[in-house]
DNA sequence: TGCGTGGTTTGATATATGTCAAAATAGGCT
DNA sequence: AGCCTATTTTGACATATATCAAACCACGCA
């Protein structure tokens, strides 16, 4: 882990080269077990650090495909858009997850990644990965393991989307979000969501305002505490039993 | 099937070798451009032919992972159970496509197949098919291709079942089955649904109901024409447009 | 500090789809 | 061929969620 290399130090527009032998995600991002060796190799890859304001595009669809990022810091959102304008959520994307998967079949992003506060990316020139990868076993592993996982969270949010009301979504939703913070050692009890409403609602298949009721609802049954996007989970087991019946 | 070759013949478990550079499916299952000795070392999957009957599992939840498999014939329908056995349908499979990716990240299958009619399946042990596309560039490119796509379609289901109406819905899935016909050489107007309007409604997150009122109404409106599980497209591009408005 | 704007909550009402039930149809088996 | 069962269609009705609208709130900016 890197000391003496903060974040603060670099300029905002800079793209600084960095190290994977050094970067506290290690084990979130690429979690291999390398030789010295390979480690060596890996820094090859090369792949430069950027940041992005809230509201920034790290791509846009139809953009040409180059690399996979990997988010250092903060959150973007992935949506894709229908001919009639409206458009889709597909995912929340937070720090330590890899972004831009969907690109590589057709060499070209057929989604979009918006941040949705100030973060920092580490961009993996996917043609760089896919040499590494034959040269390293484990690397190779994994990077199948990650677009395998993709896919499996995908058909998990078709479960949700084919087959849950919208209470269990939001239940689902809050709970996977609890889940995640939790895995980066933070409180899976205090929530704060990056994300409006309307987003929340887009990704899960509802309109805001149904969205904004089931919350209000939570907070009657004393499941949640809601204070706008703050929200403190006050019954995970019972919020977890809510999906499922009903 | 096979003249003089009937399935009762065969006992459940044979399994035949097949060779990757006699496969007449060759250019949908793995369409890459190889020299004459790299196709050499592609027989060295030795992968294996099995075949089953409708209702047959090709895997189930939790089985360990091993293969991937092309399908030679027939087809599957993929599902995953949630906790209170309510089911969702996440892909219908068909003859040269490849199952089995979502087993890739967990070492086990999370989701379930079950043959839909009389299928062969092309085993591939994904062991070898990693070995094999450390050492050929084209096939590792290809397989995460594959992977990529996988990740697209789950993501255009996104979209459906989160933001299309029921009849939008239908009409995307016939679009879709057409034009999967169309690329296999058959007639992009005649469908023959292999799935029970049980099965579509799931898929589509509908219930069976609506799958079937959709299709009637579609019918009086002169777009297609319904037969039980054979279906006519008589008008393919007001069934296009019927994605997007309304 | 106060204003303004986007985001959120809440209410009243509309509607698409689900639910329940019965009739019609199709396909398998003897 | 004809019965049996599963599937499909159709109808009447129920309901979850959407829609429309207004009030409320929070936060950034002047």
């Amino acid at each position: 882990m890197a000391l003496g290399v903060t974040r603060e130090s670099i300029p905002a527009d800079s793209r600084t080269r960095v190290a994977c032998s050094n970067c506290n995600l290690r084990e979130l991002c690429l979690p291999v077990d390398l030789t010295d060796a390979e480690m060596h190799r890996l820094e090859l890859l090369s792949h430069r650090k950027r940041r992005y304001a809230g509201a920034d595009y790290l791509f846009r669809s139809g953009d040409p495909f180059k690399s996979l990022y990997a988010i250092r810091s903060g959150s973007f959102k992935t949506r894709i858009l229908h001919d009639d304008g409206r458009e889709q959520v597909t995912g929340f994307v937070m720090r330590g997850e890899i972004i831009g998967l969907d690109a590589i079949s057709s060499d070209s992003h057929t989604c979009e990644a918006v941040a949705m506060e100030d973060s920092e990316v580490c961009e993996l020139p996917f043609a760089r990965l896919e040499t590494l990868s034959r040269e390293i076993p484990s690397l190779q592993r994994h990077l199948h393991k990650i677009m395998s996982r993709e896919i499996v969270r995908d058909q998990g949010i078709m479960l949700l989307l084919g087959s849950m009301r919208a209470e269990e979504r939001l239940a689902a939703f809050l709970l996977n979000l609890s889940q995640r913070n939790a895995s980066h050692g933070m409180s899976p009890n205090l929530l704060t969501l990056r994300m409006s409403r309307l987003e929340i609602g887009s990704y899960l298949g509802l309109k805001l305002e149904t969205v904004s009721r089931a919350l209000s609802h939570f907070q009657d049954d004393g499941l949640i505490r809601v204070k706008s996007r703050a929200i403190e989970i006050l019954a995970l087991p019972r919020l977890r039993a809510l999906m499922g019946k009903t």
